[in-house]
DNA sequence: ACGAGGTCGCGTCAGTAAAG
DNA sequence: CTTTACTGACGCGACCTCGT
């Protein structure tokens, strides 16, 4: 199998994991489609194949919902049926539930016509548009969050620059220094003035100032950065979107300025080349766009990251529900064998 | 030591839904 | 209609493990 083949096919492990859930619940949970790592494990738990014994029992009353005594009609062998009242008192508030609520209507979708019972080819094309339009991650978890205390809420991650206030810019943290690739330092005062030196030079340059405005036109979280050059004949803006640190400037004639993660040594994307005055040249439209193309990539870079972050949170949380799915199969199986022990005397 | 296979994280593109 | 946020898909490189 090629490298990107292995590739895909994880991925597409995860996506399939809510589809293959739904399809379990919907027909009695015979889906064997995926028999490899976390889908086959997830499947095993959300699936009541892996309960055998259980067939014979049915739960008493139709609103067996979230805090409803958790009555159990059990039947015998011998006929006989019992009233239970089960272990687990209180259903335990789920680590994930709506997720499963929402696919399962998307399944009702994608069934609704019956006859067509032999789809085990659901059109992919049609899966794919389900799938797309499932909520994103966060959506997901913080409904679960507002609707069980047990879920944990999907925050923003409120990295330190983060969490300042929104007036405050990004860079005015506690002094902060950065050594450019080129030799450069760059110095962040709390005040939010950037000071560029130069060691290597005589001091000709030694000194450049960067101050900050946060007036209206930026777009939140961004900083607009007013850069006196010393030998620039105005002032440039640009911006300095919120979660990303600073500014690299570079040797030649038209300084570029980078933007890094203050955690991270690698540049991160050009923001904008110095150029002076309006854009109306067509080199400038094309530096205006190369500047818009940069920052709507770095944009995505971290909406990339994000989102992974996000989905690894959801992923945890989905196989910490199947932990708890687990324990609760076993403590029920465990009551059964108990239940059937009592109700049924050894005859001989 | 070396190669193959597996896993992970990253950057990018493309498509979609929602907001403005 | 445009912009923005989100996310699946893809390709890539780095790292690890295992068999030879």
């Amino acid at each position: 199998m090629s490298k990107c083949g292995r590739k895909k096919y994880f991925k597409t492990n995860l996506r399939q994991m809510t589809m293959e859930t739904v399809e379990s619940q919907q027909d009695g949970g015979v889906t064997n489609s995926v028999a490899e790592s976390k889908s086959a494990h997830m499947q095993t738990q959300t699936g009541q194949n892996s309960v055998p014994t259980l067939a014979q029992v049915s739960v008493a009353g139709s609103g067996t919902g979230r805090g409803s005594p958790a009555v159990t009609l059990v039947q015998l062998p011998s006929g006989q049926t019992v009233h239970v009242r089960g272990v687990i008192q209180t259903p335990q508030p789920s680590v994930i539930q709506s997720p499963q609520i929402q696919t399962v209507q998307v399944a009702t979708i994608a069934e609704t016509d019956e006859s067509a019972e032999s789809e085990d080819v659901i059109d992919s094309h049609k899966r794919r548009e389900i799938l797309s339009r499932r909520p994103s991650y966060r959506k997901i978890l913080n409904e679960l969050s507002s609707d069980g205390p047990g879920v944990p809420k999907i925050e923003e991650e409120k990295s330190e620059e983060e969490r300042t206030p929104p007036h405050i810019a990004t860079m005015a943290v506690p002094t902060s220094i950065y050594q450019t690739s080129t030799g450069q330092y760059i110095a962040i005062a709390q005040g939010g003035t950037i000071q560029i030196s130069n060691p290597g030079s005589d001091g000709v340059q030694g000194l450049q100032a960067l101050t900050m405005t946060n007036s209206g036109a930026p777009p939140p979280g961004a900083t607009i950065v007013q850069y006196a050059a010393q030998s620039a004949d105005g002032t440039q803006q640009f911006f300095v979107p919120g979660s990303q640190v600073v500014v690299q400037a570079a040797t030649g004639d038209m300084p570029t300025y980078q933007i890094r993660a203050p955690t991270t040594a690698l540049p991160q994307g050009v923001v904008m080349a110095a150029s002076p005055g309006s854009l109306h040249s067509p080199q400038q439209l094309a530096e205006e766009a190369t500047r818009k193309r940069e920052l709507r990539l770095m944009k995505n870079r971290e909406a990339a990251k994000e989102c992974r972050r996000r989905k690894k949170e959801y992923v945890k949380c989905l196989e910490s529900r199947v932990a708890v799915l687990e324990v609760q199969n076993k403590k029920l199986i465990e009551e059964l064998e108990t239940l059937k022990d009592i109700c049924s005397p050894k005859t001989d």
